[in-house]
DNA sequence: ACTACCCGCGAAACCGCTTTCACGAAGCCT
DNA sequence: AGGCTTCGTGAAAGCGGTTTCGCGGGTAGT
């Protein structure tokens, strides 16, 4: 039941006959020592089991190995795997490179709360934000000195490296592909038009739009907000008020599944009255009947970027932001 | 961009005029200390702003205020966001209470890896574990006197507490429902059976199904491994060989969503011909034509439910297992 | 009034590792 | 050969708290 005494440089030193300064500098891979005696204490530490204690060694050399990655407790964390998942990216990444994810659950908004203070105080070496509707925190925590990805375009011009999905892009192609398929009235579901995701997801159906030669009526853009809710409520709008409409881009396939269901609901068919186009290929992209057509974006690979981002930035390289592509998986709802 | 120094105990003892050790008594609730004392360290405290070192206050305690909370690689973290809810809960329950989450994504399975490694190392203070398909890791951890926390009910009867859905009570229930409405020929699509929930899922659909006096045919139990693919291939695999069925008790949602759309690509209608019952609610149960049947289990309530074992184990209080509860959530799958 | 306790508090040791500093030996140059 | 670097290394001073120990003064007991 006693966890059993762990060995510290002073034993490791003694072993190996050298100091403890010696053992620092090998186990901290500190070239200078001479291999003989590197080679010493590495059989101390084999034979004696040692293992560094993170909490001293952070204490004294002012790296704790800890990075924080924050996500906003306004997210639908709980029902949305997306965050979980970017989270699980980032995790591997980290922890191949020696270090931990400690992961803060917290309304980011508030500039001075418990996060903040958290942030400060020192003990994480970095931190990751999903950040949706503001920047305050991550500007204010600028001046901290503190290395810090955002996950998520950011609102300002923040000179801090973000990685992003290509929303812009993969907004373009799923609205194009509509035209493609020969839709001429084309409504889009916005997602929550507070975050930049969904302002750029617009923009992309707007400039598909655009080289049309057309332009959007005003009435076929509607705010969502990425919930089902909102694509059912939506849905219903705008087939009430257009009837005439052949095609939906849902800037999340949460929300083109509630299309989907609405439609039918409606006594139209998908894809044949209406096609549907969806954003993230989610697995509920694969159950919605029919299966719908939407644009992938690699959550993991966006998770390992944020990581990999930190990870470049705790070694003083200069970082530059990274989009992820996006691809146009094409099912049967358009 | 250089941050700034914060204070130390070394001036706040300074600036309220008494030591370093009152100053430590004070921050740390000793009720020992003079009032007056107490109240010029706190407002030395608010007048610098002072907040404690985590890092040094761990290294001088032996409490690093750390929870770790270990997700097995194997899992489905990237589709299912069953373990992110989860993991929510925890961490806000944690923080309340003054701890931060180590999230530590990682193979569990390997006894002597780097997160068994992490965890006897002294960094963390305790770790919830989320264990499918070994306990291992946990019962060589019991060792080392790590305070621990199971998700989900171990495979032997380890005396560590854990938190789990009443995986039984809800498949029995989910069953019930589907006799009750008349069903005669139930099947069950098993999740991954190498997993408890599972087992216990399975346990409560044969309960039910004996409390009629019938024996479940052998035919009519697959073993399905909770995912979208292997309810979509049992399902077809049942109707080939019992066309009779008229019901299916599916042990999560995803795979209930995988069942109603190969019975209806096969011509059968749900709820008609065929009954469809699923686990979880998750948010497909919504979007599933017809919406699904199932059985809700509270996901946040089962995070919380482990933050809350993990503290009351912290306080030395002794701990039971918690089961929570789950509720028949009927639509229109049966 | 004298010894026996108790209580609040400061001095100092300590947690385990990192890092600066300085010293002796070895290598180099003129 | 003498003086200067360079290199490897150990001693020791932290990092910023926590905790033990013991002291001095006040209270209580007889």
């Amino acid at each position: 039941m006693t966890p059993p005494p762990r060995p510290t440089y002073t034993v490791i030193a003694k072993e190996a006959g050298v100091s403890e300064a010696t053992v620092s500098r090998v186990l901290n891979g500190d070239e200078s020592v001479h291999p003989d005696r590197a080679k010493r204490v590495h059989e101390a530490v084999d034979k004696l089991g040692y293992r560094k204690n993170r909490v001293a060694s952070a204490l004294a050399s002012g790296r704790s190995g800890l990075i924080a990655v924050v996500i906003d407790d306004d997210l639908s964390v709980f029902s949305d795997p997306f965050w979980g998942t970017v989270t699980s990216g980032v995790s591997r990444i980290l922890s191949e490179n020696g270090l931990h994810t400690v992961l803060m659950v917290s309304p980011v908004g508030l500039v001075d709360g418990g996060v903040a203070h958290y942030l400060k105080s020192g003990e994480v070496d970095g931190a990751i934000f999903f950040v949706l509707h503001s920047d305050a925190l991550v500007n204010n925590l600028k001046k901290s000195g503190l290395p810090m990805v955002i996950a998520g375009t950011p609102h300002s011009s923040l000179d801090i490296p973000f990685v992003d999905t290509d929303n812009f892009g993969g907004a373009y192609a799923g609205t194009k592909h509509l035209i493609n398929q020969g839709c001429e009235r084309i409504a889009i579901i916005t997602g929550d038009i507070g975050t930049t995701a969904a302002k750029q997801r617009l923009d992309g159906y707007l400039q598909a739009f655009r080289e049309t030669g057309r332009v959007p009526a005003k009435g076929l853009i509607c705010e969502g907000d990425y919930s089902l809710a909102s694509g059912i409520d939506h849905t219903r709008k705008l087939i009430e008020k257009h009837p005439d409409i052949d095609g939906i881009f849902a800037s999340n396939d949460l929300m083109a599944a509630g299309a989907v269901t609405v439609l039918q609901d409606m006594g139209k068919l998908v894809p044949e009255d209406v096609k549907v186009v969806g954003f993230d290929d989610a697995l509920i992209a694969q159950t919605t009947r029919p299966a719908l057509t939407t644009i992938r974006q690699d959550v993991v690979a966006l998770g390992e970027a944020a990581g990999t981002l930190m990870i470049a930035q705790l070694n003083g390289e200069d970082v530059q932001p990274i989009i992820t592509t996006t691809e146009l998986i094409i099912r049967a709802s358009a």
